[in-house]
DNA sequence: CCAGACGTTGTT
DNA sequence: GTCTGG
DNA sequence: CCAGACGTTGTT
DNA sequence: GTCTGG
């Protein structure tokens, strides 16, 4: 899950996008983008963001700034991908598969326990996330992509920024994502910035997409937990993290399968009706793959036993079959 | 003591 | 099949 | 996450 | 860097 992202917004437009409440003021303040040189990596606005791509996080100030207010916000861009800081030599090459890490255990977890140990939480940030449908047993060329994204206002279309009224007082809700970063030193004392996001099995009905989700932080007042290292501990940031109520997706075409296609036409609307390979020509079989079509045909319908409906669209909203959330605390895992 | 892992997803 | 690159 | 490589020698 | 397995 959670391994292709949208993030279109120039560092400017997120600044105003990422307005906060310090706790007893009104006033809203805006984090300010730092930059950082992450070995040349730049962040770049993508409709296809990948992992070791680079786009900008929310971190408290207090990373950055010791006399800095832990409730203090920066947007510092970061490469998706949680390098080591133990790692030597070229930092592509540490072999671990660290775009997403797992909730469960990672306390314990020899690679992420002593970032989160040293409050390195940060909150990723985009517009949207692609997610390819596993529930049924298709080759990944074949699956179902859906762009998946946070409630917004009923004007706002996220695949058209001129509705996001950006300049107007308008606010894009954007999705943020618990995560946890690592900073990296090259051989020449450089930094290299890194991230991870957080995961956990899904409930709800956005299990019909797939069986894990990454952990969205819903509430300003999540934010700002996950965010304040020095205020809130290991164990109760780790609580914050539940399961989201209220997200929505529909469905793309497979443009978005190959990364390195970063146009517009990745989270467009998928017409109904369309097979979502984006060439066409749905349902045109050609003569040479007609008898190897036939005979996938034929496996599928043994394998699956029957059609279910598709996952064309999709809410998850208030199904509080579940108590909401403060209520439903989980017992404090041990932290080392 | 040294060597080697340290991670995720999906699939069978 | 498995790893790397985007 | 998916797509694409996975290799060598010699030549320009 | 730090922990686990041999």
């Amino acid at each position: 899950m959670c391994g292709r992202t949208c993030l279109t917004l120039e560092p400017k437009e997120l600044e105003s996008c990422c307005k906060y409440n310090k706790n007893g003021q009104n006033k809203p303040k805006q984090p300010r983008y730092r930059n950082e040189f992450n070995c040349g990596k730049k962040y770049v606005p993508s409709f296809n963001v990948a992992p070791t791509d680079v786009t900008p996080v929310l971190v408290s100030a207090l990373h950055f700034d010791e006399s800095a207010d832990s409730a203090d916000r920066l947007l510092v861009p970061m490469m998706w991908g949680m390098v080591p800081r133990w790692h030597k030599g070229d930092f592509r090459k540490h072999g671990l598969t660290t775009n997403n890490c797992r909730l469960e255990g990672l306390a314990f977890s020899k690679l992420y326990g002593p970032p989160l140990a040293s409050g390195q939480r940060c909150v990723i940030l985009c517009e949207g996330f692609y997610e390819w449908q596993t529930v049924k047993p298709l080759k990944p060329s074949e699956r179902a992509a859906f762009y998946v994204h946070a409630p917004q206002a009923e004007k706002v279309k996220m695949e058209d920024k001129s509705t996001w009224q950006l300049e107007t007082g308008g606010q894009l809700q954007l999705l943020r994502i618990a995560g946890l970063f690592d900073v990296w030193n090259d051989e020449n004392g450089d930094k290299l910035y890194s991230y991870t996001v957080i995961t956990f099995e899904t409930e709800g009905q956005f299990a019909s997409i797939h069986h894990r989700s990454p952990a969205i932080l819903e509430t300003d007042a999540q934010v700002a937990d996950w965010l304040d290292f020095k205020r809130v501990p290991a164990n109760r940031a780790l609580n914050l993290l539940q399961p989201c109520q209220a997200l929505k997706w529909y469905r793309v075409s497979n443009v978005v399968n190959n990364s390195r296609n970063k146009s517009d036409q990745c989270n467009k609307p998928l017409e109904q009706g369309k097979s979502g390979d984006g060439s066409g020509k749905s349902g045109v079989v050609p003569k040479s793959k007609m008898m190897q079509s036939w005979l996938i045909v034929k496996k599928r319908k043994h394998d699956e036993g029957e059609e279910q409906p598709l996952a064309l669209e999709g809410t998850v909203k208030q199904e509080l079959k579940t108590e909401p959330v403060d209520k439903k605390p989980k017992p404090d895992p041990d932290v080392p």
